[in-house]
DNA sequence: ATCCCAGAACTTTTT
DNA sequence: GTTCTGGGAT
């Protein structure tokens, strides 16, 4: 490509990123800005203007579908390979260097990468040897806690402890240390610590990265945390051309330990230019107004103001629903005439707070036949029978690893029970062996009985022959191998019904996953096993076996962030939903709650709708929110209100309506429950919600504008208790 | 070893 | 209200 090509088609700010001399630089993009466009051709300006070797660009990212669509990107824009330049996420690019340098780090060759899970269930293990109540010490929360200390870099002896439970919580983080060294496991906060220590402990090292990598690119800055940016900032040593691209005003990963400010911090530790790109390409300037004057609430911005040379377009509708019933019944209404104006479903999306509003919804997309496609939740290689043909898979590669060890010892079950492992286990703490050597000498020393002794054996003889059978084999054969002699094909296909049968496909989807997976060629592994491992706990599994077919899109607003959609939705934006309840109580959440929302606005490139139900049950109990004070904070030429909100009156003594009020309410309008479609028009202060002894019904209504009252169409289904 | 029930949880998520 | 989990009973 052309020199000038790379220019062409960019916008003056774009062109004095791509351009810019060698120096360090901000591009604080704002949403739609294009940023990755600069990024990308900023990569080929180096190369081809400055000459920059291939080698020398190192390019980080925070997913892994980022890194793929940089990589991708870049060698369409240089027509050709971009093998040699180091594109990837923050810990795929610091196991990579942990690969190669495993004896500095002090891991084994074989290191295993834990998930969350495995991290917690190894809290959970600890925690019984050290008789901590679990009640009142949640893994859950001890497993946050090690990772925050690890985020910010410290490690247990850097804590300073003052009372008991910051004592506590110190002696398990370092005990839970010590079993993941001696396992050979790291978690994933570990990588990036632990080669950060390697790149500081060793200068010889760390100066070959740093001569090497002379041009660093980051995406999603604000997105860093502290251990993200010192690791950084190693690398880059003195270098003056480091590129950072960022938005302040996404930062919305505050509660895992993103550091917003570390954009400013940049700016002072690197010295660094700012470039601004505020020409949005994405939403309307209807959109982009109501955005903009959003997120103005927020104090200590760093400035920006997005713009488009685009249209008006409409104003954001905003509808206040009766319920959650009737909120998700609009929305599927305004897909369905979406559809029918000839519009695909996939450029639909429907945003949400949190993941338990999606069943409403879903309900609502099923009734009408309508596909739709859920992002998040379990993934592919987390699901229960995937981990633990991984873990077979992992001892056989590693037997230090106490964690696999500790899934598959017993699964499918062979009869060791927890006499016999809780041996094992006391054996392992008193000789500090990792589980495996210690089933070992255990049996040598003859301390099992015959039967134990026997299934124990038999569990060892098992992997150590898996390891012996799989030499000259494909890694697909291998794991075809490990699954079927296991046992665990044969524990799935006993598994009755539905799931059992979904768990089998998976396995065999495993074996596909290893079919289809290439070994990076550039990385060091000391075999495709441990390639494939690796890549099963750095890459989650997202788009394994999936369907792409037109399906409305549905999300939290959170994994939103980066995408983009014709129609967006969101819903439930109430107050105690969104802002959430704890982001009012904690300080300096809800202004992280107010760029959730612009994130969220600024997904939608022509047409926004925001819904909040008036009533709502939450966790069995039926909740009255307002509007979300984000509404208020849109300007009035901005938005048009569908339908006005009606004040909902609770009986004083109950939040709950009660059944004698319910069946007024439908008296009055001249209907008896029970009768499948009813119409009446209601007033305000509508019932909702009918529960009478014995049987238990919930009338969902659904609601049309009709002039100034509503026709109502209500059917009610009721339910044997 | 398996099953069942009581009790707890319950923002947001990548790696 | 629902779903998951851990512990106790069989």
């Amino acid at each position: 490509m052309d020199v000038s090509e790379l220019l062409d088609g960019l916008n003056d700010n774009q062109r004095e990123a791509v351009a810019a001399p060698l120096q360090n630089m901000l591009v604080l993009a704002g949403a739609g800005s294009g940023k990755t466009r600069v990024l990308v051709h900023r990569i080929a300006w180096l190369m081809q203007v400055e000459n920059a070797s291939p080698y020398s660009v190192f390019a980080v990212t925070f997913t892994n579908k980022a890194a793929k669509e940089m990589r991708a990107r870049v060698e369409q824009t240089i027509e050709g390979s971009a093998g040699g330049m180091w594109i990837g996420t923050f810990h795929g690019l610091a196991h990579r260097i942990l690969r190669a340098h495993h004896r500095e780090a002090k891991l084994p060759e074989s290191f295993q990468i834990l998930d969350s899970d495995d991290q917690q269930r190894m809290i959970r293990r600890l925690l019984k040897a050290m008789n901590i109540d679990e009640k009142k010490w949640p893994a859950k929360h001890i497993a946050w806690y090690i990772s925050a200390k690890k985020d910010e870099g410290l490690r247990p002896g850097d804590i300073q402890a003052y009372d008991v439970n910051e004592q506590l919580l110190q002696r398990v983080y370092s005990a839970y240390q010590e079993a993941c060294d001696r396992a050979g496991l790291v978690d994933f906060a570990e990588i990036l610590l632990r080669c950060y220590e390697v790149l500081q402990q060793q200068p010889t090292l760390l100066r070959h990265y740093q001569q090497r990598f002379a041009h660093i690119l980051v995406d999603e800055f604000q997105d860093t945390n502290t251990i993200q940016y010192r690791w950084l900032a190693l690398i880059a040593g003195d270098t003056n051309s480091m590129m950072i691209v960022g938005d302040d005003d996404q930062s919305i990963y505050g509660w895992r330990g993103a550091r917003i400010e570390n954009i400013k911090r940049f700016l002072d530790d690197f010295d660094a230019e700012t470039i601004r790109l505020e020409q949005n390409y994405r939403s309307t300037a209807t959109i982009l107004k109501a955005a903009n004057t959003l997120i103005e609430n927020n104090s200590e911005r760093m400035g920006k103001s997005l713009w488009t040379d685009g249209n008006q377009g409409e104003p954001i509708s905003i509808y206040a629903a009766f319920n959650e019933l009737d909120e998700a019944r609009f929305i599927v209404g305004k897909i369905k005439t979406w559809l029918q104006a000839g519009n695909a479903l996939s450029d639909s999306a429907i945003l949400y707070r949190n993941n338990a509003q999606s069943r409403v919804l879903e309900e609502a997309l099923l009734q009408e036949g309508m596909k739709y496609r859920i992002y998040g939740g379990m993934r592919f290689f987390e699901r229960q029978e995937i981990k633990d043909a991984l873990c077979y898979l992992r001892l056989v590669s590693n037997r230090q690893d106490d964690a696999a060890f500790e899934r598959v010892i017993n699964t499918p079950t062979r009869g060791i029970g927890d006499k016999t492992l809780s041996h094992i286990r006391d054996c392992a703490r008193a000789e500090s062996l990792p589980l495996w050597y210690a089933a070992k000498a255990i049996i040598e020393q003859q301390h099992l009985s015959g039967r134990a002794a026997t299934a124990v054996t038999r569990f060892l003889e098992l992997v150590d022959g898996i390891e012996a059978r799989i030499g000259d084999l494909t890694l697909a054969e291998q794991a075809k191998y490990a699954i079927e002699n296991t046992g665990l094909m044969a524990m799935y296909q006993a598994e009755k019904g539905e799931k059992g049968r979904a768990r089998v496909e998976n396995l065999e989807e495993l074996i596909n996953a290893c079919e289809q997976y290439e070994l990076p060629v550039d990385e060091e592994f000391s075999s495709p096993l441990q390639g494939f491992l690796a890549y099963t706990s750095l890459e989650s599994g997202e788009g394994q076996a999936e369907e792409h077919e037109d399906a409305v899109q549905m999300m939290t607003l959170h994994s939103a962030k980066g995408l983009e959609f014709p129609l967006v939705f969101m819903a439930g934006v109430e107050e105690g939903m969104f802002p959430s309840q704890q982001s009012q109580e904690e300080s300096g959440r809800l202004e992280e709650e107010r760029r959730l929302c612009y994130v969220g606005m600024t997904r939608a490139m022509d047409k926004l709708y925001i819904t909040h139900a008036e009533a709502r049950r939450l966790y069995g109990q039926e909740k009255y929110h307002s509007p979300s004070r984000f509404l208020r904070e849109l300007p009035d030429d901005c938005i048009e209100e569908i339908r006005v909100r009606t004040k909902v009156t609770a009986p004083q003594q109950s939040s709950r309506f009660s059944p004698s009020l319910t069946q007024a309410a439908f008296a009055d309008s001249g209907f008896n429950l029970g009768q499948r479609v009813l119409h009446a028009k209601f007033g305000e202060g509508t019932v909702l919600n009918y529960e009478g002894a014995g049987a238990q019904s919930r009338v969902q209504v659904n609601f049309d504008d009709v002039g100034s009252k509503w026709l109502v169409t209500a059917y009610a289904r009721l339910q044997a208790l």
